[in-house]
DNA sequence: ATCTTTCTAGTTTTT
DNA sequence: CTAGAAAGAT
């Protein structure tokens, strides 16, 4: 018992031994919260309060219920698999499967991923001949999505024409096609929870202790959803730990309400509230940066974050920079700078936090260059990329033969040439009909209606479907996509594009099949890529870590860089008309500031460059509002070490931007190498053999490779 | 039906 | 400037 409590302080032990009824924890940046939770949970368990399957530990996120899991399951040593450790989404989710037939949902509802969101979306528009450059497909999706998980019926300010018909033809549609969205896995688990008492007292009854982490990112159905499997209602002692800070609240934007946890005491009327403000994670001088930023905001339980960490008692440095890639050479260079005089630092210590996804490209461009490891976080997903979608598209066809969304997807690709105007036939026909697609592909083709061209290749596609139907049943996932992928020469068509890219195109499909491996139902692996997937890398390789500011909180780093602190950027300028906003604003800035242990960099432009065209910019309004006496400013807009004139001659500054880098990397270079070269996608590199137009380089980043003449730029 | 070219609108954050 | 969509050509 004794090494489950041990290393906690007062506050902690505090929250870790309170468990007589409901508790908020109010836990400041870097103040140990996840350290008090997975310590409750095993000091739960040890002291034999419940059982593994009695808890209830919610997440937001996969990344934070796995890192609660291996903790929890550190400190216990037992099998975190009877645990209920997992995001809100997932538990509903898991809760649906088994009940869900209660209230007419079928066992195997599929989940709708985004990409489909919008195609369904733009179908829907069209039918209804709604322009969709007046209109982006984007905005109703986004209206929707905030329509449901709202339970209170708040108009919403935003009028979108034919909103109401576009949002019943949606619900109606993804219904149809046996779909849940992620708002549907909570609203029905509300009605599986209001409609069928008994289902709600079991779980009342089940889960003894429930814990949710990050309360302050809960909305309006999730919190209700809370209230409900809790029992608050019929037993005001309730055992449920709530922990969160409200100064990182930062996705009001997606529907979650501050007032939650701000006003915890009216949900939980016998509530206790304790504090977490002692920070382990920070310097006096980031942790004061950041107190003095946030305390602008009104709508804040008051609270003092102190650090007793004297270490490295650096300055936060302000860099005032000329451009966008100014700001990313600064930091390439610095962070080569820091390589060399502490060695202490490495690249995984790095992080550079962006406001918009978009900010991160200029940082590859560069670090490509300088050969520098990176790792773009939360970027593109595995599950995202076109060649994959292809293939799980396949499987969820033949999983689903109604599903029209991957029927359009996989139904030409490889091309069969089957084009607009049959597949909106073969629609029709299945909607007015009430048809799946393979039935409705079956009857059309038995009239005349098709060209005997089409004919022919659909019903192959269908004799083609209908007999992975069967296999699917007697073998393994891994197989059925492997003879999918081999009767419809998908390899074939991916690498009859002869680009770089088709390689590792294909690097991805067996990397799918070795994923499919681990699975044992194809219904395990759909909720697995929907819900559970985690996008961030597997093998934690040593390099610099570069993403948004949203997907960093949770995290820390030694050294982070925050570029692009301008007016126009951040505050996002879609967010500053209104107060509520602009203190979220405010929120995101304070998590940013918060993620650093030792050294914080915050840089912006003079000057913004775009589209061809140049226009003066001012900083943040978030940089006046840090305090004087704990920053440092530094001036390298007129410094031509990181200018080289790249605005006014591209050619020229390439080269200079190189040669800046060169003694550098002559240390690097192995002898014998003698000429030098730039791939765009595995960056620089020296040429080690020439045979004919194909070249043997070995890239600083990625080592020997073969590579076409035409793919790489010699210098 | 598919491949090629011209045009045009555009950058928040995500389970 | 660039991705994606519409129009034009085969």
């Amino acid at each position: 018992m004794q090494e489950v409590l041990q290393n906690l302080n007062k506050e902690q032990l505090d929250a870790v031994l309170y468990n007589d009824g409901p508790l908020l924890l109010l836990a400041g940046a870097g103040t140990g919260k996840t350290r008090v939770l997975t310590s409750k949970i095993a000091y739960i368990i040890k002291n034999q309060m419940a059982m593994p399957s009695e808890i209830l530990a919610v997440t937001f996120t996969n990344k934070a219920a796995n890192e609660m899991k291996d903790r929890v399951a550190k400190m216990t040593s037992l099998d975190i698999n009877n645990m209920w450790i997992s995001t809100f989404h997932s538990i509903a989710a898991r809760i649906l499967r088994i009940h869900g037939e209660l209230i007419g949902l079928e066992k195997d509802f599929v989940i709708i991923d985004q990409d489909e969101q919008v195609t369904l979306i733009k179908q829907i528009m069209k039918e209804f001949g709604i322009d969709a450059k007046e209109y982006s497909p984007k905005s109703y999706l986004e209206l929707i999505s905030k329509a449901k998980d709202n339970t209170r019926k708040t108009k919403h300010n935003l009028y979108l024409y034919m909103f109401d018909e576009v949002f019943s033809k949606y619900q109606s549609k993804i219904r149809q096609m046996k779909m849940c969205d992620f708002s549907d896995l909570l609203l029905f688990n509300l009605k599986l929870f209001t409609e069928h008492l008994d289902i709600r007292k079991y779980y009342n009854k089940k889960f003894k202790y429930i814990l949710v982490d990050e309360y302050q990112d809960t909305n309006s159905i999730q919190h209700k959803w809370l209230k409900l499997i809790s029992g608050i209602e019929n037993d005001s002692l309730v055992k449920i730990t709530c922990v969160g800070d409200d100064d990182q609240s930062i996705y009001g934007w997606r529907g979650a309400e501050l007032k939650n946890i701000l006003t915890f005491k009216n949900d939980y009327k016998k509530a206790k509230i304790l504090k977490l403000e002692r920070n382990y994670r920070s310097t006096k001088n980031i942790l004061e940066i950041a107190s003095t930023l946030i305390s602008n905001n009104k709508d804040r339980h008051s609270k003092k974050l102190y650090s007793n960490n004297d270490k490295n008692n650096e300055k936060v440095k302000i860099i005032i920079c000329n451009g966008a890639k100014q700001e990313a050479v600064f930091v390439a260079n610095e962070v080569e700078n820091l390589k060399q005089n502490f060695n202490d630092i490495n690249y995984k210590d790095i992080g550079i936090l962006v406001r918009a996804g978009y900010q991160t490209r200029v940082f590859e461009d560069v670090f490509l260059k300088y050969a520098i490891p990176y790792r773009v976080i939360g970027g593109l997903k595995f599950y995202d990329r076109k060649e994959i979608k292809d293939c799980i598209a396949y499987l969820k066809f033949i999983a689903n033969t109604s599903d029209s969304l991957s029927f359009e997807r996989v139904i030409n690709t490889p091309r069969r040439g089957i084009g607009a105007i049959t597949i909106s036939k073969i629609n029709e026909f299945a909607n007015e009909n009430n048809l799946d697609y393979i039935t409705a592909i079956e009857n059309l083709c038995s009239n005349q209606v098709l060209k005997v061209k089409t004919r022919e290749e659909l019903l192959i596609f269908v004799k083609n479907i209908k007999e992975w139907i069967n296999e699917v049943k007697i073998t393994s996932l891994k197989n059925i996509m492997q003879i999918i992928l081999v009767e419809t020469n998908y390899r074939e068509f991916i690498a009859k594009d002869q680009d770089i890219e088709s390689k590792t195109k294909l690097e991805n499909i067996e990397e799918l099949l070795n994923t499919l491996n681990d699975f044992s139902s194809m219904d395990e692996f759909l909720e697995y890529i929907s819900l559970v997937s985690d996008n961030s890398d597997k093998v934690e390789f040593n390099s610099i870590s570069i993403m948004t500011i949203h997907s960093a909180k949770g995290l820390e780093f030694d050294t982070i860089f925050l570029p692009n602190w301008q007016e126009g950027v951040f505050p996002s300028p879609k967010s500053v008309d209104e107060k509520s906003t602009i203190e979220e604003e405010r929120r995101l800035a304070y998590v940013a500031l918060t993620r650093a242990k030792n050294r914080l960099y915050i840089s912006f432009s003079k000057y913004k460059y775009e589209y061809d065209d140049i226009s003066a910019v001012s900083p943040s309004r978030f940089i006046g509002e840090l305090p004087e006496k704990n920053i440092e400013v530094l001036d390298i807009s007129s410094d031509n070490y990181y200018y080289d004139n790249y605005y006014k001659n591209k050619s020229t500054y390439k080269k200079n931007y190189i040669s800046t880098k060169d003694d550098n990397a002559k240390t690097k270079l192995s002898s014998g190498l003698v000429k030098k070269c730039i791939h765009k996608k595995f960056g620089i590199g020296y040429i080690k053999k020439e045979d004919g137009d194909k070249l043997t380089i070995i890239f600083e980043k990625v080592g020997e490779k073969l590579i076409m003449k035409s793919f790489v730029e010699i210098l």
